[in-house]
DNA sequence: GGAATTTACGTTAGCGCTAACGTTAGCGCT
DNA sequence: AGCGCTAACGTTAGCGCTAACGTAAATTCC
């Protein structure tokens, strides 16, 4: 291949600034950085002069002189979930309001494919990385951590984490939620969501849930696990599953997420099945959908702008060497729908 | 700052590869890289021993010097809209596998926001660009022009784009829908949909349908403008309005997508007016959500992941000088559905 | 069997920029 | 005048890698 000069058509080169304002490379490298040494009436010169000559500052050379990139690479699992849409769009603010460009891809869920990520992302010598989640291979860690790249997982609270940590505790979302159903006096409740090894996250919440329900004598059963893709469609399909399975339905079933509990309340409506009198439905996340519904659905709200806001400050102070804290576990709340019973009794005279 | 070596914690350079070899470090350049012109037995031994001392090459370097990168940069208005994500996520993956890195940002339907992506994105030197939609600053379009950099706009269809462009005719596809409206006999449209500046694809489909129902001497009106989120809480809240704003409601209302569409027939369920009996509603788009109701949305299914696919490819070409072609435009189809009067009459026997 | 290729390397000269360390002029101070 | 000090520049030496062009040996060809 010929070997053309990277900046488009030959375009304008620090050095051909400087050569027009009559000074020193430096002396430009530091005007257009907003670096002091350089007098007022001289920076906005050149500022003028460079605009003048459309010059294209290089990002590649730039970094690699300065032995640091302005880049933060983020991966999420999917962007199907609005979870991780919300999630990703409140960090990509924040970095981008600290000087940060944001770099992203998705995983689906798959570990390998995360590694595969990171690899090409610590390639580009970024100034954080941002992982969902804490399920990763060992050579993913390993790569991190020698890398010495300020490293975040996201969503999931750890407790060693790679580096630093802002999530919720799953474990005890999916424990408060099978409190609050026992307490409702549910006893046979059904599950539907991820297979285990899938979703880490999900399973952590099923087995927290599990726990609550143990506590009074109750197993979650049947568990039905899906394959991909786990949002309407899956849950309408789960219920489908779920009750020509059994001669004997629970009374309560708990989904992954708000989206598959919407399928499923589809296909009860359409068997005549009624929610909640004949069985409860529950959701997680507690997504928009939710907030339009004339029936909502019982769920966990989980505090993703906040989860977002709060790991896009704690990487930036930790790549600025000012991080206090390493880990950040946030809230989770019990939203009470009208398809579990207690509100039903509420609204109906 | 002190001036630490790139690579993390002084890692490995390909110079130490080549001096624990024993041969030049252009030799590992080339093996690295998969290169012709090393043997197999040298090439192994290179790779063995690269991962031996955890060499991690540096993209940023090897960009510089190779005077082109694998970067791939795209932007899209948001990832709230299933649209985008699911557009970008076929196009991603059509990327990778043609060895290209997807950079990826958002732009809030702000042009000034895509102008400064732009301008950003231009300084990595990627070997593509896609924006998305056609509606973009003068200072954008220039920059991309004068860049040479490959450039794709997706989404919509345009007549001159600025280089490549894979998307649908809105205008038609607004056309389409209206003529489809009036075949069915509705008169008197309505639409709720964001404002005209905000999304001028939403305004293009806009315009096809008035122009369709214009035919018939009919007007669409009212068209309620509402502020973002468009999503489920938009089509509710602009149900509401015109609802309240009207005595006389119309026999149609068509949506920006089919989200606002379901926040509507929320809303009438609750009011007690019967779909598609009293009134029509129509989205757009053709989304999941729309595959579990019990009653289905009449909608415009869009080529989503067409689109992504055939646009990856097409920019491919492009940067490889093989596009035989510089715009592609796709089909839509008028998914009939369960909220407008035809299928009505169907299945009521 | 010797010239013409081909294969498998090595050498050289940067890519476009910045950190670190000069250098110079100007200023205040004693 | 002579000293220290600072602001405003310039010079030097790379960052880590690759394109292009060597060069020597192995292979092919008539």
């Amino acid at each position: 291949m010929a070997r053309e000069p990277l900046t488009p058509k030959g375009g304008a080169k620090i050095a051909d600034v400087a050569r027009a304002a009559g000074v020193s490379i430096m002396t430009v490298s530091r005007a257009l950085r907003g670096v002091e040494g350089v007098s007022m009436a001289k920076r906005d010169e050149i500022i003028a002069l460079a605009r003048e000559l459309r010059y294209s500052p290089s990002s590649l050379a730039g970094s690699l002189a300065a032995a640091h990139s302005n880049l933060i690479g983020v991966s999420v699992p999917t962007l199907d979930d609005a979870v991780f849409s919300e999630i990703f769009e409140t960090m990509r603010n924040a970095f981008l309001r600290s000087g940060f460009q944001t770099v992203f891809d998705t995983t689906d869920y798959a570990t390998h494919r995360e590694e595969e990520w990171v690899e090409r992302m610590i390639a580009w010598r970024p100034a954080g990385i941002v992982l969902s989640g804490v399920d990763h291979s060992p050579r993913t860690k390993r790569m991190l951590l020698r890398s010495s790249i300020p490293t975040l997982e996201i969503w999931s609270h750890a407790q060693n984490p790679i580096d630093l940590c802002v999530g919720i505790d799953h474990f005890a979302a999916g424990y408060e939620m099978g409190q609050y159903l026992t307490g409702l006096g549910y006893k046979r409740p059904a599950y539907i969501g991820p297979r285990a090894v899938y979703d880490v996250r999900a399973q952590q919440r099923l087995d927290g849930l599990k726990s609550a329900f143990a506590e009074m004598g109750c197993t979650v059963d049947p568990c039905i696990r899906m394959a991909p893709p786990l949002s309407f469609e899956g849950g309408r399909l789960g219920m489908q599953r779920l009750l020509e399975g059994t001669l004997n339905p629970p009374d309560v079933c708990c989904f992954l997420n708000d989206h598959m509990a919407f399928g499923a309340l589809m296909e009860c409506e359409a068997r005549g099945i009624s929610i909640p009198k004949d069985m409860g439905v529950v959701g997680f996340n507690g997504l928009r959908l939710n907030s339009v519904l004339n029936r909502r659905i019982t769920t966990t709200a989980t505090p993703r702008a906040q989860m977002g806001e709060r790991a896009a400050s704690l990487l930036i102070a930790k790549i600025s060497k000012a991080a206090t804290v390493n880990t950040i576990k946030l809230p989770v709340k019990i939203v009470p729908g009208e398809t579990t019973r207690d509100l039903q009794e509420e609204i109906s005279p």
